[in-house]
Parts: C-alpha cells; structure tokens; sequence
RNA sequence: GGGCGGUUAGCUCAGCUGGUCAGAGCGCCUGCCUUACAAGCAGGAGGUCCCCGGUUCGAGUCCGGGACCGCCCACCA
C-alpha cells in the first residue's frame, strides 16, 4: 500500500496488480444464476480467437463492455458478462501447421488425430494469453465461467443444431461452385472474401464457329479457356444474333461449345460473346445451368491445371497456365486483342490468397427462412441496433441474403455429424455416431469436413448458458442485454446470432447492439502489424496505466472511424492523477470520523452536491445512449472544472482553518468523494477503487458498492446561480489583472458594485486576491462582472497605460456587439418573426452590453 | 456500378430538433514552485465552420449542385 501522505503521484504500474488480485478474489464477478434475466443484466463478449492477442479494438470493445457491465453491477443488478474464446477454425490450423512446418513436418504427414491433439495443446499453452490480457484492462468478466467453442456442452449444441436444421430441411448437400481458398485448401464462404482491385489484362480470343466464320470472347482468365463449354451472345444483340444454335470449336482443345443466348450478357462490353466456363466461374456456372452445359474442371484444389487439360498444361499453376496458354493462342494468331485492364477480384479474407472458383460438394446452409423473424425483430425494435447507419445495413444484407457454405476441409473444429455408408449409398446425420449401416449393415464413415467458425459462433450468447439443457444461468441470463461489437461482424456473426437465438433459444439473443468505431493509426490508415502502424494496448498500458487506456479509448470513440489519440489517453491519465490527489487533499484533511452527508447547508456545499447530481445524471444518460465518449468527457469535465478548479479551492479555508464548520464539511466532503469515485469507477476503475480502499468507513470493493440512481430532486437552481455568478467574477478580475499588469502576489483594493455576492464576496475575494471594502472613493477602473462591476481603486499596483489600453479595446468590442444586437433588434422581421424568448433573450443582451459600456 | 459517412482553431475532434455554438483536449504564448497535484495552477492568442447557389428575419446547423477524403455492398467477362 503506498502512502497517501507522500504519494503525489497515482502509479498505475504499482496499484494494477494488487487491485485485479483483489477483484478475482472477491468472487464479485461471478454472479450466482438467480432469477430471470429481465430482472439481471448480462453481456456475452464476442469470444477473441485463442490465437489472439489483446489488439486496439478488443481494447475499446471490451472498455465498452466493462463499463457498461460496471455500471449496472454498482446499479444493483446481478450482472454476468459471459467469458470465452473462440476455436477459429482457419487461424488456429494455420499457426499449428507453421509449428509443423518448423519442425520439418506436417499434419498430413503426423495425421489427423495426432494434428487436433497437437492444437488442443496449442490451445491450452496460448488459450489463457488473451484471458490474462482482458485482466490487466480490467474487464470485470466472469472468469470463473470461462467457455471455449469446442467444450464439450458446446459440441453438444452445435450438433443438435446442425441435426435439427438438416432435419428441418434448411441444411443440405451440394454440388455448387464455391470460393476455393488455396492457401487453407478449403471452400470459404461469400462473407469471408474481399475483393481487391488487380491490375490484369483483358484478352480478346478468336473461336472459329463450325459451320464458317468466327466468334471473339473476351477474358481475363485465358487460361479457364481449358474448361470452356460454350459461348454465350445477348440475345437482343444484332451482331451475334446469327450466331446463336451455331457451334464453336475451343481453340488447343477441339471441343464443341454450343452457342447459346442469355440475357447475362452485355453487349456493349468487350467483344458482346461470353465464354462460358461453368468449372470456374460462379457466373458461367449459373449460365451453363440455364442452358445444360457441361461442367469441366481443369484446375484443382491446389490451384494447378488438372490432367482434364491437353497435357502439355497439366500441373502449371493458374498463372503460368495462363502465360502458356496464351502463347499458345497467339501462335495460332487468335488473339485478336490485349488491353491493360484494372479490376476486382476476389482473394481470401483469411489466407491472401486470390479466390479460385471451383464446382465442389459441400453442405449449405438456406438463409432465407432464417431471415425473417431476424428482419422482423430488428424492424419491431427488439433488437435495436446503434448507430442506426448500421441498422439499415442489416436489414439490406438480410434482405438479398443467399445459401451460406458451411463445411469446411479442415481438421481443426466442429466435424459434420455425418456418416456415410462404405457399402451401399446411404447417408446419416445425427449426433449419435451410427454403428452399421441400417439398410445394409455395412460400416459407417464420417464426413471429414468441419463447420464453418462462424456456425458455432453463431450459437454463443444460449450455448454458453448450457443450452439445449434448462440451466439455471440460461433462465437467468438469456436473452442478454447488449451485444458490443465490430462492424466488419455484423453479417458475419450479429446477424446469425440474431436468427439461431429466435429459431433455437426462443428469443432474440440481446435487445441492443452496439457497433463500435474502428481506430485507426495516428495518420488515417489502418492500423496494422505488417504496415507497421500497429499501437499495442498493452504498452499503451504500461505506459499510462489502464484507466488511461480505457478512459481514451472511450473519449475517442463515436459512430464512426476515428484515429487513434495518444492525447485521449494522456487525458485519461491526467483525471487519475487528478482524482488520486484530489482525493490526498481531501482525506489528509477531514475529519474521518464524520459519516458522510449529502444535505449540507453552506452554499458551495449546496453547489457542488448540485453539480454532482447534475453530473450523475448526465453519465447515466449518455451510458444508456452508447454515447461512451460524452460520458468519459463529462467526467473529465465535472472532475476538473467543478470539483477541483472550483469547490476544492472554495473550502480550502474551511479545511485548513477547521472550527465549527468543519464536520458539515468534512460530511460533505466525504459524500461527494465517494459519490465522485463510484461515479466514475465505470470508466476508471482503478484509481477508483483504490482511493476507495482509504475512504473512512468504506466496506468492501467499490465494484461492488451500490449506487443511487440519479434524482432531479437534489438540484439546487438558487446555489448554481449565486456560486455559478461568483465563478464568473473570479474569471472576469483575474482576467483583467493579467491584461493590466497586475502582480500576481498583488492584493487589489476595490469594491464589488453589483447585486447578489452577498454570500460569496469574500471567496469572489480571496480567489482573485481583492482587498474589498465599502469606502474608498473613486475608482481608477472597473471591471465587469456578473450583475455589474467591481470598482478597483489605486494602490493595487497595476500599469494604468495597460489598463487603458485594454479598456479602450475593451470597449470598441463592446459597441460592435451593441450595434450588431441593436441592428437585429431594429430588424422588423426579427422581432416579428422569431419566438418572444429569443426577442427577450436579445434584449437581455442588449441591456448587459450597453450597462458594461456604461461601466467602462 | 450502387449506397453511406466525413470535410469546424497548428493537430485530433464536440457542436441535438436553425437564434450566447463558434467549443474541448493537445500544441503555442505570458505569469506563477499559492502547504492535493509542476504529468500542476492562473491567464491568453488562434477559425472566410471545404466551395457555389438557395430557403429563412436569421444557417457549421435545412435544401440543391460541386470538389476532395474514407467506408460498405455488388457475379460485367
């Protein structure tokens, strides 16, 4: 424990520790199922990949969380914020495979069950890094409850949902052209592909048609030519329209390709004739289905040229494929024409590498009947999606939402419960593995592919819970309340959590979804390891502390993209220090055996219990908006501008001095700390709760204290007014002191001529260091205040020059301010056409300017 | 090819339904080691609110057009 006496400076590094031990041993976080969960609060985070490391928008997604979790944990409701990581099908294959590699060997080569026990291993050595690093955040997550995608229970629930959709008729199996990601050797579905945009050329190729003459394609891809099965014309295209029902003959293969009309085509690009390649190409493949054209297939999984193709191709990859079949063409004089041609193409959000088209058998998933009730419960506002941008891109991605590819061919994740005869052709899909064949009794095999991630991601906010089975914690926290999350997942996990949660767990899985900002580098792009514009959170933690970090982070974030603010963060580390010894003032100085009281009688003490009610009420409400970088900033805002630049110096006699005012101040004092303190723990919690740990009388952990909800009834209008006038004044002299030379030791004689500082004269007094008296003849200046002026009489040691100076400047701001309000007074419409209070607010102001004239 | 968002002080950003809205933090300048904090305190300078039209008594704030950034969706070879 430090020493609050000669610790004037909040050390994060130091306190951190203790304070998380402190936290995991209270049990505070994990909350006994009771109830139900409209009465408790909870949040399922979005499971990080146990390959992860805690990155800058885990940082602000799980900063929103706590807070969030926070302030209704001190709200007084059972709280749960339901912890785990996530299996990561393709991720965590990958870095498994390149430890194989390192030691020379391979998955293929060790086996499939020898590779999964090897990742299980991985998992456990790597799967608590994460965990560790959302400790050192503060994220208040139920530790003690922590789920994995692939525990046991959630086996059990990802097949019981693969088994009853198929059984439903909403999964199935399909022979379909699918992106074929080579790097992971596996079929990836629509959402895990960006397009990018490649330079390539677009080669015009002439096919000789059978019965005379000739046909030009144009394509980008010559080397799919291999595979080509027919030629398509728009039919409306008078050019090619002899054509159609005519037979081409493919160049370096002989095929015969029928030529057939479709509307795809437009003719007004390239040459108006589309070669048609349904093995490769997710467009052809629906051409050549609408016309029954044959599928050929000339590349393979493994991105080479197949043995299908003329020989001297075989085993090229598609690249040198291409080169090769392009010599070839132009030797035989049949490319009628190349151009540069710049485009977009789809590579492999997970591997980098480009899409290959390929016609595969894989199991789908039907959306559409899924995506109505999902539609209908964000359209009804059950769940309500914040900002609103992101709810409209919701329902428009639902709305055209097309069959998902979930199987995957690899050995780390959920494998299909599917089971295939060897001896006769039937097929099995059920939980329970089936001995023999029921038709023929041979022996069953299972289906070597995976589920997609996202297919158990899907599941997470019930299977977490013990869903299929009736617990206690699903009854008590399902549905939960808020989903926090990234835009980049809205379609890709928001949205099926969204239809799994109304077609399995009979509700919406949460009524809020927030999607946060992305933070981007300093500069404006990404932030990225391989670009070098990464920051670490947690060097940004070591540096400035956690509270700093999260307070940061919050200020930062908004409805949009925002760059990364080193100041942000620096900010939050200032209001700790700030609030550490803010706090130092405070308990070295009280009376620690006063209980703290929220009704006290002097003025500034009615002001700041005012003002804090208002900053209460303020936090509260910008909370329950998302609006996370208001509340941080408010904050911030009641912290320096209120409690400490003005009530801390206010009382400072009081506290020094002691006598009989002394207990109501100490009383209050020690109310406003504690409120302060529990105020923002959400956000700081921290520095928050280790001042707590000092607070006279405090019991417990602050996390778990129980905080009053905000109440109008304790604004006090009439102390806002007298003390907030009394602000203004000490502004308005210490102002015109340092315009005019004033010393800053210098005491000022003068005399306060304006109404209404009966109580606060003397503070109006000390703060801006006047000698006041009721004499003392005529004045040498006057300074404008609140209400009227203050009279400063000579001897107070300032440059009268500078003072005329500055009155004569003074006073010609003035009069433009005169002129422009009296001319928007003179103005007919003005005052006929806006509302009265405007008219009598500008007249207000008129009267204010003119009697500051007058004083000058 | 569609759709969305942004452009306000040197930097990063606030500014709700049009009338003290021209602000904050950082940076900069000046003065202070005042017994909570010098990672502090007090004061100050600094902006044609992207451009052009329009609506209105009045427009960063609404409408139209334009310029420049950024993002999302999309099967034109």
């Amino acid at each position: 424990m430090p020493d609050l006496e000669s610790t004037t400076r909040y050390d994060p590094a130091e306190v951190e520790p203790r304070i998380v031990a402190r936290w995991l041993d209270s049990g505070l976080f994990h909350p006994e199922p009771e109830g139900t969960a409209a009465e408790n609060y909870s949040i399922a985070i979005p499971p990080p990949n146990v390959t992860g490391s805690l990155h800058m928008g885990h940082a602000l997604n799980n900063s929103i969380q706590d807070v969030l979790v926070r302030h209704h944990r001190m709200r007084g409701h059972r709280t749960k914020w339901i912890l785990g990581t996530d299996h990561a099908g393709i991720a965590t294959q990958t870095q498994v495979e390149r430890q194989l590699r390192r030691e020379g060997t391979s998955r293929e080569e060790i086996g499939r069950d020898a590779f999964v026990a090897r990742t299980w291993e991985w998992r456990e050595r790597y799967g608590p890094t994460i965990v560790d690093q959302l400790k050192r955040l503060g994220a208040s997550c139920d530790y003690d409850d922590e789920r994995f995608t692939l525990d046991e229970g959630y086996v059990e629930a990802v097949l019981k949902v693969f088994v009853s959709l198929f059984e439903k008729g909403l999964i199935y199996r399909d022979r379909y052209i699918v992106n074929w990601d080579p790097g992971s050797r596996s079929a990836i579905s629509d959402l895990e592909v960006e397009e990018r945009e490649v330079a390539d050329v677009l080669y015009s190729i002439r096919y000789d048609v059978e019965a005379g003459g000739s046909v030009t394609v144009a394509t980008v891809r010559p080397e799919t030519m291999l595979a080509d099965t027919g030629v398509a014309v728009n039919p409306a295209d008078a050019r090619h329209r002899h054509l159609v029902g005519a037979t081409a003959i493919l160049p370096l293969v002989g095929r015969r390709l029928p030529i057939v009309a479709d509307d795809y085509v437009k003719p007004d690009f390239g040459t108006g004739a589309l070669k048609i390649t349904p093995g490769h190409d997710p467009n052809d493949f629906e051409i050549g289905l609408r016309h029954g054209l044959d599928q050929v297939s000339v590349i393979g999984e493994d991105g080479r040229v197949t043995a299908t193709a003329p020989e001297r191709f075989a085993d090229l990859t598609v690249l040198d494929a291409r080169e090769a079949v392009v010599a070839a063409l132009r030797e035989e004089g049949r490319i009628a024409a190349e151009e540069p041609y710049a485009h977009e193409v789809p590579f492999s959000h997970r591997s980098g590498e480009r899409i290959e088209p390929l016609i595969s058998l894989q199991w789908f998933m039907a959306m559409d009947r899924l995506a109505g009730p999902a539609i209908e419960a964000v359209e009804s506002g059950r769940v309500r999606i914040h900002p609103d941008s992101q709810r409209r891109r919701y329902l428009q991605w639902l709305a055209e939402i097309r069959p998902w590819c979930i199987s995957r061919q690899l050995w780390w994740g959920h494998r299909l419960p599917v089971y295939y005869c060897e001896a006769c052709e039937e097929t099995y899909v059920s939980a329970q593995a089936p001995e023999r064949c029921g038709a023929c009794g041979g022996e069953v095999r299972r289906d070597e592919d995976v589920l997609d991630t996202w297919f158990s991601s899907a599941l997470w906010p019930f299977a977490t819970l013990g869903w299929p089975r009736h617990t206690p914690e699903l009854r008590a926290f399902y549905p939960t309340d808020v989903l926090s999350t990234a835009r980049d997942i809205l379609f890709l996990w928001v949205a099926r959590m969204i239809m799994m949660g109304l077609e399995f767990a009979g509700d919406v899985p949460f009524s809020d979804v927030y999607v946060h900002s992305i933070i981007q580098a300093p500069d404006g792009r990404r932030m990225s390891k391989s670009l070098g514009t990464g920051i670490d959170p947690l060097e940004e933690i070591d540096r400035h502390g956690a509270d700093a970090v999260r307070f940061g982070l919050l200020a930062m974030s908004s409805t949009q993209d925002v760059r990364y603010s080193a100041e942000k963060v620096e900010q939050g580390q200032k209001l700790a220090n700030k609030l550490w010894n803010a706090s130092r003032l405070v308990l070295l100085n009280v009376d620690g055996r006063v209980a703290p009281g929220g009704r006290p009688e002097a003025l500034e003490d009615r002001w700041i219990v005012s003002r804090l009610q208002r900053a209460k009420e303020t936090t509260s409400a910008h909370l329950e908006a998302f609006d996370f970088s208001h509340a941080a900033l408010g904050l911030y805002d009641f912290v320096y501008g209120e409690l400490c630049d003005w009530y801390l110096e206010l009382v400072k006699p009081r506290l020094y001095e002691g006598g009989d005012q002394r207990s109501e101040l100490s009383a209050t004092l020690l109310h406003v700390l504690r409120e302060t303190l529990a105020m923002a723990h959400p956000v700081i919690p921290f520095v928050t709760e280790e001042i707590w740990s000092f607070v006279p009388g405090s019991r417990g952990l602050l996390a778990g204290q129980r905080t009053s909800p905000p109440d109008e009834a304790l604004l006090d209008p009439e102390a806002d007014a007298e003390v907030g006038r009394a602000i203004e004044a000490v502004r308005a002299v210490r102002g015109w002191r340092d315009r005019v030379g004033v010393a800053a030791g210098e005491r000022v004689p003068g005399r306060l001529e304006a109404p209404g500082y009966e109580a606060m004269a003397a503070q109006v007094a000390r703060l801006a260091r006047l000698d006041l008296r009721t004499d003392g003849g005529d004045p040498v200046a006057r300074v404008v205040i609140p209400a009227g002026a203050l009279a400063v009489f000579a001897g107070g040691g300032f440059d009268p020059g500078a003072a005329e100076r500055r009155r004569g400047q003074r006073r010609d701001q003035l009069r433009a301010d005169v002129a422009r309000s009296e001319g928007k007074l003179a103005n007919r419409g003005f005052v006929e056409k806006a509302p009265a209070a405007v008219v009598d607010a500008e007249r207000e102001k008129l009267a204010r300017l003119r009697a500051e004239v007058e004083a000058l």
